[in-house]
Parts: C-alpha cells; sequence; structure tokens
DNA sequence: GATTAACCTGTTACCGATAACATCTCAGAT
DNA sequence: ATCTGAGATGTTATCGGTAACAGGTTAATC
C-alpha cells in the first residue's frame, strides 16, 4: 500500500500538502498540486479509509435495517440491497445488515431503515446518525419511495380503459403509509369517475386473497378488474379465479405491485407495477452519503411508477 | 467513547496493560486482570476497531461476491445475507456485496463465493485473502452447502414410499456442482432399485418445464413423481400437470429442492427440500472469520438437508 | 550475598491520516 | 527601507490501539 508519505516524498513536498491536495485544493498552488497528482497516479495512490475513519471519529459503516419479519420479507430487499452497496462501494463505505434478532453494539455513520412501524417511530428520532427511510412515511423521515398513490392511480386507469366496469381494491391490512397511498390513489381514480369504491384487506398472503375469491365467487360478476396492493396478493387472486372457473384476461382483471420477482413464476405474468428497486437503493445510498457530508437534510425522493405490462389485463 | 486510557486511569495502571488484559490475558497477573475488567465493565469500555484495524493493517471489511445474474437470483440470498451479517456483525466486521457489475477497489480481509463457474476459477485462486464459498465445488475451495446429493436420495426415497411407480428427475441445464451431485442423487436410488432412470434438463424458469409437461403430456403416465432440481421447476411442472388436468398429488407428485420463498406462494406448497439458509450464512462467517484468525483452512461444512412437506406427494 | 533468569509492567514508536499551529514568502502600505 | 498581513507550506500532536524494547521485582542458583 501507497500511503501519503509515499506520495509526498514521490512529489518532493510533506505529506501536509498532499493531504490538503485531497482534502482542500484551494489551498494549494496549481504547480504543487500537479506535481502531486502527478505522483498519486504514477503510485496508484488510494486513501487509507481506515486511517482516515480514526481520525474523524467515523467508521465508515451504514447499517440496514430491515424491520420486517423475515418470513414476509419479500425478494426485493436483495435488489435494494444490491442497490445501496454500489453507491457504498463506490465510496469505499460498507454496510451492516441489521434485523429486529441482533439488534445491537456498533457504531455507524448512519442508517438506512425499511419497514418501519409506527411503533419504532421513537427510537428512530433518537438515534444520533442520519437516517434515511427506504418507504415513504409520514413522520418526517427522509425516504426514499415509488409513487405509491400514482401508481394505483395509473393501474385503475388502465383497467378502466381496457373495459372492465368494476374495479375492487385488495389492499394489505396494514397501517403502514404505503399502504394508505396506494388506496388513495385507488379511490382518487374511482371517485373522479363517481364510481363506487370496493376494498377489502388482507394480510400479505396470497393464500388468504384465494380464499376470499373462492368463497365469494357467487357474489363476483364479470367484468371485475382486482387492483391488488402486492403482487404476492394478486397470485392469489389470480389463483382463485382460475380455480373457481373464472377467465383471466377475458373475464377477470388482476394487477399487483412490486414486480420484481414473483411475476416471474405466475402464470400468466401479472400486471404489476415494476419498481427498479436497485437504483432506489444507489437513491438511498447517495441520499445518506450526503447527508452524512452535508450534514442536511437531502428531502424525499419519489420515483415515477412504471406499469411492467403482463396477461392479467386484456388488450 | 471510552478509550484504553479511560480505562487505564480508572485501574490505575499503563493502557499497555489494559491492552495485554484483553489480548493476551496471560501475561497479565490476575490481581491487575481483575481491577482491569472491573473498570471496563463500569465504564462499560468496547475497544475501537477502527484503531485496531489500522496497527494490523486489517480492514474489518468481508466481500461477498454474488456471481449469478440478478435477473435469476434467486430470494435465497437474502436469508444468506441475513446470516452471514449476524456473525460478521457479532465479530464487528461488515459486509460488501459485490456483483459482477461493481468488481472492483477496495481492499477487504476475506471473500465470501456463491455462484461461480468454471471460468472463476483462476481469479479466485488468485486472491490474496481467505476464501469461503457458497455452493459446493470440485476446485478444492473451502465451502459451506446442503448436502445435494443426500437431499435428492431422500426425496427419491420419499417418493417410492408414497407408492409413485416412476420417478422423472428435472434438472438444472448447467455444470455446477451441485446439479451433478443432486442427479447423483437421484440416480444412487433409482440405481439402487434397478429402475430406469429418465432426465430432463432446463434452464432454471417455471415456464420451461412448464412447456416440457405440456408437450408430452400425450406421453407421461400416472404414478409418476417428478424430482426437480430447483423449486422453479418445479412450480413449472406443477402447472403444467394441473393445466393439462392431471391431479396432485394423486396421480403425479412433483418434489422442488431449496423451500426458503418460492413454495410460499405455489399452492399446493411444494414438498421440498427446506436448507437453513440463514444458518449456512452464518457458517459461512464464522468458517472465514476463524480462516482469517487462524490462517489455517477449515475445510467445508455440509449441512444435512431436511424435507419440507407440501402437499405435492400424496400421503 | 551476588548473579542471573524469569516475569511483570511501563515507555516509546508507529500504523496513516488530519487539525492546529508555526514558519516562511512576498506584495502592498507606511 | 521597514512593517504588516495574507497566503502557501511545513511541523507537531493526535486519533486509539499494538509491538518491541526497557526497566524493575522477585526467586532460584552458586
Amino acid at each position: 500500500m501507497t500511503t501519503l508519505v509515499d506520495v509526498a516524498k514521490k512529489a518532493n513536498v510533506s505529506k501536509m500538502t498532499v493531504s490538503r491536495v485531497i482534502n482542500h485544493p484551494d489551498k494549494v498552488t496549481d504547480e504543487l498540486k500537479a506535481l502531486v497528482y502527478e505522483a498519486m497516479r504514477e503510485l496508484d495512490y488510494h486513501p487509507n479509509m481506515i486511517a482516515k475513519a480514526l481520525v474523524d471519529k467515523s467508521t465508515r459503516i451504514i447499517k440496514l435495517c430491515i424491520l420486517e419479519d423475515i418470513d414476509t420479507t419479500e425478494p426485493y430487499y436483495m435488489n435494494l440491497m444490491i442497490g445501496i452497496a454500489k453507491t457504498l462501494d463506490l465510496h469505499q463505505y460498507s454496510l451492516q445488515l441489521v434485523t429486529r434478532k441482533n439488534f445491537d453494539i456498533g457504531n455507524c455513520d448512519g442508517y438506512i431503515i425499511t419497514g418501519m412501524r409506527q411503533q419504532d417511530v421513537d427510537w428512530i428520532k433518537n438515534l444520533k446518525k442520519p437516517v434515511v427511510m427506504f418507504g415513504e412515511n409520514r413522520y418526517g423521515f427522509d425516504y426514499v419511495d415509488t409513487n405509491n398513490k400514482a401508481g394505483l392511480y395509473k393501474l385503475a386507469q388502465l383497467a378502466l380503459q381496457r373495459g372492465y366496469e368494476k374495479l375492487v381494491y385488495i389492499g394489505i391490512d396494514s397501517k403502514e403509509s404505503f399502504e394508505y397511498s396506494r388506496e388513495a390513489g385507488y379511490l382518487q381514480q374511482v371517485q373522479e369517475l363517481r364510481m363506487l369504491p370496493e376494498l377489502h384487506r388482507f394480510d400479505n398472503h396470497s393464500h388468504l386473497a384465494e380464499e376470499f375469491i373462492e368463497t365469494n365467487w357467487k357474489k363476483i360478476k364479470p367484468n371485475t378488474a382486482f387492483l391488488c396492493a402486492s403482487d404476492r396478493l394478486a397470485i392469489g387472486i389470480l389463483r382463485g379465479i382460475v380455480r373457481s372457473g373464472g377467465k383471466v384476461p377475458e373475464d377477470f382483471g388482476v394487477t399487483g405491485f412490486d414486480g420484481v420477482f414473483l411475476n416471474q413464476v405466475a402464470s400468466p405474468k401479472i400486471t404489476t407495477i415494476k419498481q427498479s428497486i436497485i437504483e432506489m437503493g444507489s437513491a438511498c445510498g447517495e441520499n445518506l452519503l450526503d447527508k452524512i457530508e452535508t450534514k442536511e437534510s437531502q428531502g424525499a425522493l419519489v420515483f415515477e411508477p412504471k406499469i411492467s405490462f403482463g396477461g392479467t389485463l386484456r388488450d
């Protein structure tokens, strides 16, 4: 490993000058700067982050707190992590994964938190390091998320364009903000057209949605589209309809939300909201690192939803 | 943050003595040790890993290299990471996620690698830091994996016990070691009973398996069990059979391999090998950290497979 | 009783960076 | 010509640990 001193010798300056070239380039003359840059290049110098961390009492560690149960952990977290990791690696930060089970020790420079519940608000507010949430919230934390409301609004619109006469919303039985937003998107579209809303909510498990369809099959009329708050629920609805003898997409429409993994294994593929989770993860990372360096809030970052066209809405 | 010096003052010793109590406790008298421990407890002292890392030129970073395409990245990697993270956090290490796309810079103390192909053997052998593979291999790298052969052997045995007369193996069209082992497990069971083996291989996508069933439906006789190398393939087989009008589990059996996530959304649930990926991840971490500290190879660690009973084999 | 060895404990230097302070230079003011 | 001060560069101390060496006791040996 080449160090500051190596570069300094090569450039015939003191190591402090080299340090300044890196951190306060405006305080060094162009002439010396050129020398130093040249030396750095020749020696392929990379700063030792550990030493830097020691002086400024930082850790270069970001904690990713996944507060949801592992059981319900959606596969898209994998993509989230890939996105986060991409940014962090670039800045020589590294990641610690934290779940409710190993929630402890160890310092860090910042947090990315996902799956927050109301009960978590207190301790999160007390954290002494910058925080970015993955997933919208109404407690004033900076966050990165898809525009959930717009997502359901668009899907509802699409279902109408495709000629379905009734829109039923299948939601997740939770008090989280994203759920309210998705419902709001549905309701807005429905109310703009003076239609009667119909909402049902379940825990996010496909078999609950399936049961719902099967037990209520007689009451369900053709030409209905089911707008689901997740791909899991959509898969259940789809299966329920198929089992009951209904035809998708001819007589019934189904849409989901997420579109990372589940719709790959459904057949037909589900028309859903495709979230570019990797990019969103990168955004989380950048947002947080900015915050760490500038010590200023970066605000929320909302991604516009994109529809991924599957085979569960007719053409 | 309390430091060595704080503890030293409190215990009325030099900081070197405190350091020794931590790293070479045999070189300090019991009397002083007691004092120091007492002081450490009172001050809630935790060593600063950054400072330690600076002197021994380590990074406390482990790189997790996921060499598979993100598209085919199975959700179980999430669990793998949780397992790894659990161990690493305990030892104050942290993780960097590396994919083929951001394969670069940054030092580290060791690697956990998964999804290795033949073409990767060379550079992996050239790595200067300890390596543990997740997934069996035949190149002499230490690894952690489920006993793939035993897994398929057991499933085949189970299918026979449940009265299926014909066993068909549906494999993944790849040259990776785990695939050979699963095939070997199937073949061993089949040959022990002098049955005729039948193997088919596809890329690991459910719709390929589904197509296979549908195009060959006429040739497929009842009382056959399909032993699949992955849950994805099993889902495809299952769907193909159901679509073609076959009855599972009455006339046809289906088994998978993995059991982390996919079988949660299948209906009925697939009888599969449940891998405790979280534990395996922890094992990877421990194996690697051992290796880093002792500088000795720790060997392979093979987990015995457990069957997760779903509804795709009859009782 | 002096010598030596074994064993503790403390001192110093260092890992690779940065901040704070010291020094030096040179332009502009007096 | 001397003084002043701004701006550039170098020196020193520091972050929190550890290794290597130095010094001080005590017990065993002659």
